[in-house]
DNA sequence: ATTACATATGTATTTAAACGTATATGTGTA
DNA sequence: TACACATATACGTTTAAATACATATGTAAT
């Protein structure tokens, strides 16, 4: 994992709450999260791949959807780094946070 | 210290090795620095007046020269976050650190 | 096989960041 | 006051990143 690369994906407000988002719910497909972050599907879809590439997010496919997660051989430094900035930032992505939980919950959710 | 800015900030190999730099030996002075890490002048304050403003350092005259340091009101999690890149990432910056050291003890350093 | 839906990617354009060069500021010294 | 040195900033140019819109892929259901 090159710091570089890894601080870029961070240095984005798009990519920085869905990493948030997703280290929060351990999981969740791209229309809940672009729901959640009021982002268009390219923007969602790009931002992700970015976030894969980079190895910080993993995918799995369920059916039609694709579910993001954490890499979980994401070194530990790097997952010091955004478990630090996920504890001091909660209130940057409450709302989303609700949002993206509520659809979680909701058997509707992607329909 | 907007998270965003901050990550920015370390998504730039000269600013992140400048931070690492000036991490590791408490306080620099910008003639060193460029040395360190081979960069001209104008990037060097240019690198070092980004980090000024985003909070991350600060700076302080002596005679001619202008020192550098991590700024002690730096938020926690930041210093975490740095903390955390500048333990993995001692291989990173080794050779320049050696020599800012080097220069830092020699008496006509800056001269 | 066709259609609908979820997601990904291509491409052209806009926007922002980095860079190089020149110049300005600020300090110590002759 | 004039000069040399250390650092900072201005400005035009190049390079890279973000964006919008269109289209492609891949899956499930009819």
């Amino acid at each position: 994992m090159d710091p570089i690369n890894f601080f870029k994906c961070l240095a984005d407000e798009s990519r920085l709450k869905l990493i948030l988002l997703i280290q929060h719910v351990e999981s969740a497909c791209v229309c809940d999260l672009m729901q959640a972050l009021s982002l268009d599907q390219p923007k969602t879809s790009r931002s992700l791949a970015q976030l894969r590439q980079c190895g910080i997010v993993q995918d799995e496919r369920r059916g039609k959807w694709m579910y993001y997660s954490l890499h979980p051989k994401l070194p530990e430094w790097a997952n010091e780094v955004i478990t630090q900035t996920a504890t001091q930032h909660t209130p940057y992505i409450r709302d989303a946070l609700s949002t993206l939980i509520a659809s979680q919950q909701n058997i509707n959710s992607c329909q």
